[in-house]
RNA sequence: GCGGCAGUAGCUCAGUUGGUAGAGCAUCAGCUUCCCAAGCUGAGGGUCGCGGGUUCGAGUCCCGUUUGCCGCUCCA
């Protein structure tokens, strides 16, 4: 047998749609550019991601969650960086096709290309990634509110809340998954960079002095999480930031990065924010943000280390990472093909299937009252059309791990057979043991 | 934003010099005491991305638009 991984995208998109994990947004009415639904698979499969990256932060006893507005005061904005830095006005060169400001280049009102001199240029526009709209029903700029453009600002504004509320002693940190959006130039490869995204960000606040241990200590604490979930370490790589790609409030940066079939690609940014936002919100909102460290008897504005994650670029990930085709050929030379998503049970969107051997009864009946009992704690699947080979193939392309088939032995023997998605094989398992049968095969896949 | 290519059934595609659409797979129903796709019989499903134009007639030619892919540009 041969097993071919991913190596084309189109044929990932192509089982997407076909299979129910994505689908393009509003694609009846031709679809809207970088914007893309979640089937029914899909919405699980992003469920079982995000689970395991908020257990994986939250329930350390130095992490607390979130979930802030996607709405902020519009001066978190301003303070931020985001607002100002951000919002040139850019033209384009008809000529050459060069994209500058337009206000640098301007002279006695006639705008020159720094490029090519030529002075025909498009009209000026600004240029921002965010998203712009209005609170209230009348829009004057007085009303403009942003759609966030990261998660992060969400949690540096309620860093004192969290504190107080919580009773948080530095080192600690907080984590949030939500929505952001950015008006991204060139979005595309599927999901990977999409106007409309989510993030799983989690800001650590601690000691100055103490940051660069805490950056090492948070890229070992991320690196063995892609692992624990399952994803092959070749396809996994540390990326280092050299100082001139550095973000306007990053004085370190590492990605963690995945080779996709368009190449190796970020999915998550690690970052020491220093006492950036936090210096920065206090000088913007005038309220005091220092945190009093009782053991060292001092006040100081708490350094951040920033992990950041692309959810769907990770969903993204789990999805390539999972795909293989096995193709084996019989003694006639012909080839069978079994597509398979091997994926770790826990982000399987469906973790059972039930599938009675005939359409018949007893052994629908039989079917369904067991497809209702186990539905009880997993997500389980029912079909009993077509042949048993090609509902177990179907269940293959969906990432199914368990399969359980009910035969006409078992009238008499009570006892079902569990198929096994990646090995094939089979177990006789009695009907009464057949949720701890499962309950344990799906931890020790 | 610029340039190139593409859009025909759920998927992958065919469709001759313009003459009102086809295949394979998939789906559904029936038959088959059927445990690893491709058995038999039948069925459903397409205003050919959308809009306009040329023409007696457009999937096919022209224009616009939209979506996707590739390259450039951009990337806080």
């Amino acid at each position: 047998m041969q097993v071919k991984y991913l190596n084309d995208l189109a044929t990932l998109v192509s089982l997407c749609k076909r299979r129910g994990f994505v689908f393009q947004s509003s694609e009846i009415y031709g679809g809207l550019n970088s914007c893309w639904d979640y089937g029914p698979l899909g919405a699980n499969l992003k469920l079982n991601v995000k689970l395991a990256w908020y257990q994986a932060m939250t329930r350390r006893d130095d992490i607390v969650g979130l979930d802030a507005a996607i709405l902020m005061h519009p001066t978190v904005w301003k303070a931020s960086g985001h607002v100002d830095g951000f919002s040139d006005p850019l033209v384009d060169c008809k000529k050459c096709k060069n994209r500058f400001r337009e206000d640098t280049a301007k002279v006695n009102g006639v705008v020159t290309c720094p490029r090519c001199g030529a002075t025909e240029v498009t009209e000026s526009r600004q240029f921002n990634l965010m998203f712009k709209t209005h609170m209230g029903p009348v829009e004057e700029d007085s009303n403009v509110v942003y759609l966030r453009p990261e998660t992060a600002q969400g949690i540096f504004v309620n860093f004192e809340n969290v504190a107080t509320s919580m009773r948080r002693k530095i080192p600690f940190g907080i984590a949030q998954i939500g929505k952001s959006f950015r008006n991204e130039i060139t979005p595309g490869n599927f999901t990977f960079r999409t106007r409309e995204f989510e993030q799983m960000e989690m800001q650590f606040f601690v000691k100055p002095g103490t940051d660069e241990e805490w950056f090492e200590t948070w890229k070992k604490v991320r690196w063995n999480f892609y692992l624990d979930m399952g994803l092959r370490e070749n396809k996994l790589r540390f990326s280092a930031h050299g100082p001139k790609e550095l973000a306007h409030y990053a004085k370190a940066a590492f990605d963690v990065q995945y080779e996709f079939p368009f190449g190796w690609q970020e999915l998550e940014g690690i970052h020491n924010r220093s006492d950036f936002d936090l210096s920065q919100h206090q000088k913007f909102s005038g309220k005091k943000l220092e945190y009093f460290d009782e053991a060292a008897k001092e006040k100081y504005l708490p350094f951040v280390i920033e992990t950041a994650v692309g959810c769907d670029r990770l969903c993204l990930a789990v999805l390539c990472d999972a795909y293989r085709e096995e193709v084996t050929k019989d003694e006639s030379g012909s080839e069978d093909v079994r597509v398979v998503m091997g994926f770790k049970p826990r982000f399987a969107p469906i973790k059972v299937a039930v599938l009675p051997l005939s359409k018949k009864e007893p052994l629908t009946n039989i079917g369904r009252e067991l497809r209702d009992k186990l539905a009880l704690d997993w997500e389980v699947d029912y079909d009993e059309t077509a042949s048993i080979g090609k509902r177990y193939r179907r269940q293959d392309e969906i990432g199914t791990p368990l399969c359980v088939t009910v035969d006409f032995d078992t009238v008499n023997d009570e006892a079902v057979t569990v198929r096994h998605r990646d090995k094939m094989t089979q177990d006789r398992v009695k009907i009464s043991n057949l949720k701890a049968y499962i309950a344990e095969k799906l931890i020790n896949f």
